[in-house]
RNA sequence: GUGGAUGUAGCUCAAUGGCAGAGCACCGCAUUGUGGAUGCGGUGGUUGCGGGUUCGACUCCCGUCAUCCACCCCA
């Protein structure tokens, strides 16, 4: 073992049992983008660096993202996120698309960051989009799709909440306590870091930014007020069409929830366990400077990404899984060597009418034949030995219930059906 | 990038300076036409890697790699 080359740091393994799950998240995720009319789109892996040092946080470009130079000399970066490609798409096309655009995507992406729980240096992530509508509406959309993927993969509203604030807002009510414009960013990351943050930290952090004690009280108080969305021009309106959508139950108002990234300009949101034990699920909201920002017209968007750790983490920690079988549900015994041909045509037979048959390949003991179909999470073992061939019939065992019989090869396919619709 | 913890059989873990072990898993037999249960037996280790101290190192020291945790940042 030790001699056994390693893995690159931070990046995971999908045996079969994992790709399952990987698989499943992908069509939970399809399912929902797909029932709101959302088309899946991709772009590159791989893009000019240029693309993020426009957009991206300067903490994404300069320390987190894979750049290296191409054999060529060009200065190219693995996606770290998928938005500063969506916008460049948009842009690159803007005139001949029909809006409001539906997008969605699922892929890899790279970050360059010290690995530990819910944090990969590779890692996969849903990200979907509404561009050209900038309204409460396109936003509760949004929100009603995030709803519906935490429901559609088991988690409850007691589990799971989507949390929604909005900036301008924000902005609204730093200004009216006296905080200027040019000061909201600090205060925007002030805001973002009082739930990871000790109380006393966090205020002397406060006074570094120039706030004085009435400001920070004031702060305090308007991230814990859990009615100031009502104060807001587009919130109410937000939530009425939420409830429009029925997902109030896994929606609800976030005075604290701020958002790190610099780029979102109304809206925003993210999904927590209520628990607090993991990161957050998923993030985004509202940004309608971004096409602008890589060339094109103003446009603007609302979205948010979901990656696949956190949520596999949960859905784990919670047993909420479904059982998922990769393996074929039928399997097909050798009884010997004499019966290898009829054997691997039988399976073929079936295969052909559209049963997913997996055979065994040497005529071992049938107990280790058998032992191997139940490992394999077969629920039908089929049996074709000297007896059954000279009868023209083929014994099946259904490997959950025991039962054992033996049928006319005539009469097989229907059952395997019968049995196989039935679990 | 900063700080801390941990690396022993496939997995989960014992052994604290003196013969490297257990449970589970795996393989075999009981069971030459049948999985899951039970009993009995068996395989499996360069103690992450490299160096040092010592008569002797899984154990102590240094380095390195990896994993985990907290920061940072974020999915």
């Amino acid at each position: 073992m030790p001699n056994l080359i390693q893995p690159v740091r931070g990046t995971q393994d999908y045996y079969p049992e994992e790709m399952a799950v990987r698989t499943w998240l992908y069509a939970k995720m399809r399912e929902v983008s797909e029932a709101f009319g959302y088309e899946e789109y991709d772009g590159p892996f791989l893009e000019r660096f240029e693309l993020y040092a426009a957009k991206s946080g300067a903490e994404l470009v300069e320390k987190q993202s894979y750049v290296f130079e191409d054999r060529g000399g060009e200065k190219v970066a693995l996606r770290p996120e998928l938005t500063p490609t969506l916008a460049r798409m948009v842009a690159a096309r803007q005139r001949q698309l029909s809006y409001p655009l539906r997008w969605w995507s699922f892929g890899p992406f790279w970050r360059y960051e010290r690995p530990q729980k819910g944090r990969s240096r590779e890692f996969f992530q849903w990200n979907i989009d509404l561009i050209g509508e900038d309204s409460p509406e396109a936003d509760a959309e949004l929100a009603a799709v995030a709803a519906g993927f935490l429901r559609s993969v088991g988690l409850r509203p007691n589990e799971a909440q989507v949390l929604v604030n909005n900036r301008q807002l924000m902005q609204t009510e730093l200004e009216a306590l006296g905080i200027p414009a040019a000061r909201h960013k600090d205060v925007f990351g002030l805001i973002d870091r009082k739930d990871k943050m000790a109380a006393a930290a966090w205020a002397e952090y406060g006074k570094e930014l120039g706030l004085g004690g009435g400001e920070l009280a004031g702060i305090e108080k308007l991230i814990s007020d859990q009615d100031l969305w009502k104060k807001s021009p587009t919130l109410p309106r937000f939530f009425e069409a939420v409830a429009a959508h029925s997902a109030s139950d896994y929606v609800s108002y976030g005075p604290h929830i701020i958002r790190g990234l610099d780029y979102y300009t109304g809206t925003v949101f993210e999904a927590w366990d209520t628990a607090g034990e993991f990161r957050a699920i998923f993030g985004g909201g509202r940004y309608n400077d971004l096409v602008n920002a890589v060339g094109g017209e103003p446009v603007p968007a609302v979205g948010f990404a979901v990656g696949n750790v956190v949520i596999s983490l949960m859905l784990r920690a919670l047993g909420r899984l479904p059982e998922l079988q990769a393996g074929a549900p039928v399997y097909v015994t050798i009884f010997g060597e004499e019966q290898m041909t009829a054997s691997l045509a039988l399976a073929a037979e079936l295969r052909a009418a559209g049963v997913q048959v997996a055979s065994h390949l040497n005529a071992d003991k049938l107990q280790k034949q058998f032992k191997q179909a139940d490992r394999l999470g077969a629920q039908v073992v089929l049996v074709l030995g000297p007896e059954e061939l000279a009868q023209k019939q083929v014994s099946l065992k259904d490997l959950r219930s025991g039962e054992q019989r033996s049928l006319p090869r005539a009469e097989l396919l229907a059952e395997l059906q019968r049995i196989l619709a039935a679990a």
